[in-house]
DNA sequence: TCGCAACTGGCAATCGATTGCCAGGATCTG
DNA sequence: CAGATCCTGGCAATCGATTGCCAGTTGCGA
């Protein structure tokens, strides 16, 4: 060790310690610090993680990284942790509560100064134990129906908003709404601000809403074939995310309808290569990368002892105009 | 600690440790364990890693978690090493290589306990500094040119020649290549497969390789704008990428060029949607996923100190055929 | 000149689990 | 029945950095 070479034992670590200003002398530290150089020495972080009971990562907890949003969720997240020079544990539930519970009981035991979950459905045993765990825990995304933790995501009722004017705009009555499961909490929050638009925009109008069984392109597919397949069918479909938009592209392949000319389709997220489908989708984008800093920031906030508030951030989400809408044929 | 609930200070440490059979009598060992239960105790990580120096963690880099082929690799690296009871520190170097040496620096600093590094330019700095460091490490995807770790990708070669039989079993004979910088090893290993199957399909025949400024979208397009702008263009393009092949798209849309009709595009690594765009992409197809099991399982082995051999595994690529490919018009 | 304060650096305890060595008691062997 | 062996559990050192406390020096003011 360093101590070897210049001539203390702990002065070393006084030295080393920027957060102790003149506690060492210059001349003393300089020394130290040419021996570490000359050394290479970094201080070993296991045995400060023990004295200081602070090991340095937070845990990241994300559904399933192959959900072409989080990627950049947690890019932003990941960049600003380790400025903070915090490293970044990913931990991937594939959705599985079960796995949800296991991997935040992992994380817990090795000491995480923290956790950022992405993952959490409307009832979450693992956000739950967290509650007066201590741990420091910023939710990004999803979130369960009740808790007490701060809050980062995309403001989708903004998004909804501006989808609907935009296809109310476009002369469109006869809109279905096809959303997720209600189990998820990014059904429910879109489809709160679906029904309030709807009332602002055409108050007493009759509107459709249909869960599929997943925010997935099959389950759009699915969904969609009967929506389509009847009598009097909508002019207009705003989708709960993307997937469900691309699935209602298949469908409309299969029964031969076209878009934008016969229906319109509108999207939620903004996935990559969204405007190279065909059509390109309109959709509301959201700024994915800036939620994962933003979460990481306030997670580094708390961690600080700083205050944060407000306790929930909604980041400004935007409607992207591409070719999957058009103005309401006049037939109908 | 579990000492106090029980009757002794480290005896339980032993008893927990299921590496001593016998070591402990079956009565003591219950009794640790139930008073291990009750009181929901977990050794300390970071006191376990001081003494028995090994972090419990690997450091997995990555050049851009936004490059689709990655979450994929990513995900199947990190169940595996769950799997193992190895956490999975993230780093993601965003295509700098002062990044990647920076991260790959604190990474060792923290003591990880081995590297999945796919990162890689075909100069690494990081790599080479991981030489004699004695620490396990295995490349993925992407390699330097020259260097002793195992590595795991898939069988580009094989993909590269099914996609250009494809091509020529269609009749096509003037193929060009559009690939990526020279200072990639993807762009190396790519093209000098393409090389060996055109010498073998069509020994003598002139062809044309064009380098895009990168493995992106504009580069595509900027690149094919060139080559699809003059006189005898080709009949077929094989793009580096899927994301060079979507630039092409956008060129054929910029000059009304038919796809497939007046020229087939195939690109490499069936990105996520790439059956969804317009028209739907013939790609080469690679395990991704598998690529990071296998990846974190090798890292595994050489940690375990089992042999690894081969140190080179190319897992098997498949040509999908869609849309984007059709038999050479006549005309030519 | 004396005394007190400021400044430096060392000592030793501490974080919590692991592990080599040892000892007491039980069991076995000749 | 004596001595050897086995089984079990405790003692204490160890991993390496951090930090409260203390002591020796130096400097300054009274």
């Amino acid at each position: 060790m360093a101590e070897l070479a210049g001539v203390h034992p702990a002065t070393a670590s006084r030295a080393l310690n920027p957060d102790l200003p003149g506690r060492i002398s210059e001349e003393t530290t300089r020394k130290v610090v040419e021996a570490a150089r000359r050394l290479g020495y970094r201080p070993d972080p296991t045995a400060r993680s023990l004295r200081t009971r602070r090991s340095g990562v937070v845990g990241v907890v994300v559904p399933d990284l192959l959900n072409p949003v989080l990627p950049p969720i947690v890019r932003g997240i990941e960049e600003t942790l380790w400025e903070a020079g915090l490293g970044c544990l990913l931990a991937d539930t594939d959705n599985r509560p079960d796995r949800e519970t296991a991997l935040v009981e992992e994380l817990r035991a090795r000491r995480c100064e923290g956790l950022i979950i992405a993952t959490a459905a409307r009832q979450s045993e693992a956000v739950a134990s967290l509650i007066d765990s201590g741990i420091p825990t910023v939710l990004v995304t999803r979130e369960p129906d009740d808790h007490p933790f701060p809050f980062v995501g995309g403001d989708d009722e903004a998004g909804v908003e501006a989808a609907l004017e935009h296809l109310v705009g476009l002369g469109h009555r006869r809109i279905a709404y096809l959303t997720g499961p209600t189990d998820l909490s990014t059904t429910v929050r879109r489809l709160m601000a679906f029904r309030q638009v709807w009332e602002r925009l055409l108050p007493g109008v009759r509107h459709t809403v249909v869960h599929t069984e997943g925010f997935t392109v099959a389950a759009g597919r699915k969904a969609s074939l009967d929506l389509l397949s009847g009598e009097d069918r909508p002019t207009a479909i705003l989708a709960g995310n993307d997937m469900i938009a691309l699935g209602v592209y298949e469908t409309l392949q299969t029964l031969g309808i076209d878009c934008p000319r016969e229906i319109s389709v509108v999207g939620h997220n903004d996935m990559p290569f969204m405007d190279q489908v065909h059509p390109p989708l309109t959709t509301v984008t959201i700024p994915q990368y800036d939620v994962g800093r933003e979460a990481a920031r306030l997670l580094l906030d708390i961690r600080e002892g700083r205050e944060v508030t407000p306790t929930r951030r909604l980041l400004p989400t935007r409607l992207v105009v591409r070719g999957s809408t058009a103005p309401a044929s006049v037939a109908h």
